[in-house]
DNA sequence: TTGAAAGCGCTAACAC
DNA sequence: GTGTTAGCGCTTTCAA
């Protein structure tokens, strides 16, 4: 008895053996390439089936001088956001179906020392391609050593002037809608929370704020109070509290993201401040805790999960040399109106 | 000029030739053997440097048998969790310095199908070990899936009474502090809203809730109403709603995690109950969602982190051939008491 | 303490 | 359409 054999896995030369022909014939099963005929095509599936027989990654790795590997790269700040979830599922759900493994890859972000930490996993781990997301998609430096390494990635973000393969809604043009939003029901003085400066998301929906209130004819100076926040609900409590000590109560507060809006609302409630007959507060994403507030948050919703689905599959593409016309996608965004806003008070 | 070699990374052979020494020894140095003498160790380290050589992990998984990685095996329903984002960062924290790869791969929880899952992944992507939470950990054909394939597991979950590597706190003393808490303040009239039924953890918590009232000689007919949930904030606003349509207002209710207890306070809010003065709110986890309602959580807090980290330690020893004498290991959670909870009204 | 040689399981170039 | 032949970069006996 071989004893040996037993739960030793099958090998290509093994289904090859048990085929009865060549190696480089399953290979060509395997890879689904074009040029094998009906009847070899049924004895090799025949054989892989007997033999459960499932490729070795490693040899394939090594021969083919790839890792089958995707990382996902982000912030570890924004490792607990539904935002980097949805990341992490959409890129899963297009990359185990086009046959690679997902790696995590959480770095903190700090602009002088990522792209030298992006460059250690690049060299030790190799992973076929990346998937990015801000800030890191958005720092100079991660593009020039991804480049200069010659790995392939996607970003999740709208990206500058010069940007290649990103993929994002537009944040400016969802940013004015929320605002119009708001101005049409009579609101015109405003507070902004703003998120990461790096983040250029983010600064596009604040670009996106202005534009609509300058088109309204309403002066920035006057009616538009901008608070810094730095994405999370803790930032956006202490921007709210500031906000608060500020003493000019705007009508509506827009934070550049949901976390944000609702510690937003959390300071108000402390304050005894009604939302939102008092203060419209509005966020940005319609994250989970977009509905956990009360009242639930009116919001842009972003399709996070089909963006990072397309991302992946833009990503592949690429991997596969298929490089595609169009590299850089915009999504369609949507307003969700929720009970965090009304017409302001006096009307 | 051999425009060849630009760019190329060096390999093992090329440290060697560097060095003057074989590849073996250079193996050695890269592996940490003990038997290599300070003046070859020298020479070696300074042709590794100046080559900037990183091993080839496909190779090095070829020959060695091994993948250098490890799957975070979770449900896909609690993807969004900050449960499972702890898990990852915890796991990545000791996996990426043990020279481990993390993979990703949530599984759609479905106890008849999910070995079965199971099993193509481990076939098909071969990773060392794996990290398992609940309720994937909780169910008996996943445990026997990776016995027959012999990969080595941790799980994060308390395991039922044949557990063998499992980390966890103790769910059931952490819930009876919970009630013993609420008994302390006078609380008499309880519901309870439990979690995921396959869930091991969350059964325990149930049981711990029950044995503090019976302790507190309460009969458990007259003063615990239980409702079913499933993790999730929706599931904790469906409980609380059907125990509103009961009728039978409690004076405390204890939701077996904090994303239910938010769902609760939801509710309660939706129908001007106050919160806490007419009705108290528990959770469980401290997760983020617990600072994050009005009024914050009372909760128990649980290291998932520390916990998840630990775990990954656990089976990079066994990995290493280390297994450890202690294959179960508890945790000791913490009860943070904060503003969801009071003494009931009467008193 | 060090080296030589034989693969690990697969791909890729080139033949037939 | 199919087969043959070299490796990919490492680990692992086994010798020295």
């Amino acid at each position: 008895m071989n004893r040996n054999n037993i739960n030793k896995p099958a090998t290509i030369t093994d289904v090859a053996r048990h085929a009865g022909v060549s190696i480089k014939t399953v290979s060509r099963v395997v890879n689904k390439e074009p040029n094998v005929s009906q009847a070899t095509l049924d004895k090799v599936q025949t054989a892989i089936e007997s033999l459960n027989y499932r490729p070795n990654m490693s040899a394939r790795g090594l021969a083919a001088q790839r890792s089958f590997l995707i990382t996902i790269l982000y912030d570890t700040y924004l490792a607990h956001s539904s935002y980097t979830s949805n990341v992490q599922l959409g890129v899963l759900k297009h990359c185990n179906q086009a046959g690679y493994e997902v790696l995590i890859h959480p770095i903190e972000y700090d602009k002088a020392t990522v792209s030298k930490r992006l460059e250690q996993h690049l060299k030790r781990t190799r992973p076929d391609g990346l998937i990015i997301t801000p800030p890191v998609a958005d720092a100079q430096n991660v593009h020039q050593v991804l480049n200069e390494l010659g790995t392939p990635y996607v970003c999740l973000s709208p990206g500058g002037p010069q940007a290649d393969n990103f993929v994002s809604i537009d944040d400016e043009k969802a940013a004015q809608d929320l605002c119009e939003y708001l101005l049409a029901l009579g609101h015109s003085q405003f507070a902004v929370i703003v998120g990461h400066p790096d983040h250029i998301a983010m600064s596009a929906r604040e670009k996106g704020i202005k534009k609509a209130m300058r088109a309204a004819g309403l002066p920035l100076g006057k009616h538009l109070q901008k608070i810094q926040g730095k994405n999370t609900f803790h930032s956006g409590v202490e921007a709210t509290e500031k906000l608060l000590t500020q003493g000019n109560l705007p009508t509506a507060i827009i934070a550049c993201n949901d976390e944000m809006a609702a510690g937003a609302i959390h300071v108000l409630h402390q304050h005894n401040i009604d939302v939102p007959s008092d203060v419209s507060v509005c966020g940005f994403d319609d994250a989970p805790i977009a509905e956990h507030t009360w009242p639930q948050l009116t919001t842009i919703r972003q399709p996070v999960h089909q963006m990072a689905f397309h991302a992946a599959e833009l990503l592949v593409e690429k991997l596969a040399g298929n490089a595609s016309p169009k590299s850089r996608i915009e999504f369609s965004s949507e307003l969700i109106i929720r009970a965090s806003s009304c017409a302001p008070k006096g009307l």
